[in-house]
DNA sequence: AACTTATCCAACCGCCGCTAC
DNA sequence: AGTAGCGGCGGTTGGATAAGT
């Protein structure tokens, strides 16, 4: 392997201690687990390997096409592509596409027009913030950065200067407007199906503790689009 | 059977952004 | 404002195993 391989003892130790205090801390559980693992192994492993619901084996047909079709629109960013695959890890996913696809994939962009695959933009699912909280970009899982260049590209802010929120008026029109960032107005249907629990959290401005983020929704468009055209 | 090469995948590493102080 | 510590991510490594010669 890689490094020093778990033993069924250390996996044993480390269920245990998640159990009894939860995921997170991370830099308590060597301690906790009485492991003489860092942090991060602790994390990976329990990510990778222990946590419950973990799929293993082959990846399904669909699970691939999904991966090629994420990749196409998010690039290297496994973390989301793993997120939108139930029970597969980013790891498991950044190994296939490694082992499998991407040699697959360049073999027949090479054969294929090149003109044709200059068209492949990589889209960037970018995050808007709603309310000022930090919480809610941790919860995207991701960077500021992106959302520093969403702000100062796009103009689309929905805070204020001052940092005080501005809830936009409906949720219709917070959506056209990402739409219209996408230029994807008229494309996307508006009468589409709000994931559960996004309706509730707009409505009554609450997102730290959402379900949702904007990756998603606008991962969803993305992926409308694409399986549309 | 013995050796070489290719493939797989768990684990590690370095970096980044965020938070608390 | 600066910084240490943290969680999280993507890239890389290297040992195990399968496939080929």
């Amino acid at each position: 392997m890689g490094g020093v391989a778990w033993t069924e003892e250390e996996d044993h130790l480390l269920k245990k201690c998640i159990q009894q205090y939860g995921e997170g801390k991370w830099h308590r559980v060597p301690l906790l687990a009485g492991l003489n693992r860092c942090r991060k192994s602790c994390r990976l492993r329990w990510l990778n390997y222990l946590r419950p619901n973990i799929k293993r084996g082959n990846f399904a047909e669909e699970e691939v096409e999904m991966i090629v079709k994420l990749h196409k629109l998010l690039g290297n960013r496994w973390s989301l592509i793993a997120g939108r695959l139930p029970g597969r890890t980013a790891n498991d996913v950044k190994n296939y596409w490694n082992c499998h696809l991407s040699k697959k994939l360049n073999a027949q962009e090479a054969s294929e027009d090149k003109e044709l695959s200059k068209d492949v933009q990589i889209i960037r699912p970018q995050a808007r913030n709603i309310g000022s909280t930090s919480m809610k970009r941790r919860s995207l899982g991701e960077s500021q950065t992106d959302q520093v260049v969403v702000q100062q590209e796009s103009g689309i802010t929905l805070d204020d200067a001052d940092g005080k929120n501005h809830m936009i008026e409906s949720q219709q029109d917070m959506i056209y407007s990402c739409l219209d960032q996408q230029g994807m107005v008229g494309d996307f249907p508006m009468d589409f199906q709000l994931e559960e629990g996004f309706e509730a959290m707009v409505s009554s401005g609450e997102g730290s503790s959402s379900q949702w983020n904007w990756d998603d929704l606008l991962l969803d468009m993305d992926l409308y689009n694409d399986f549309s055209s």
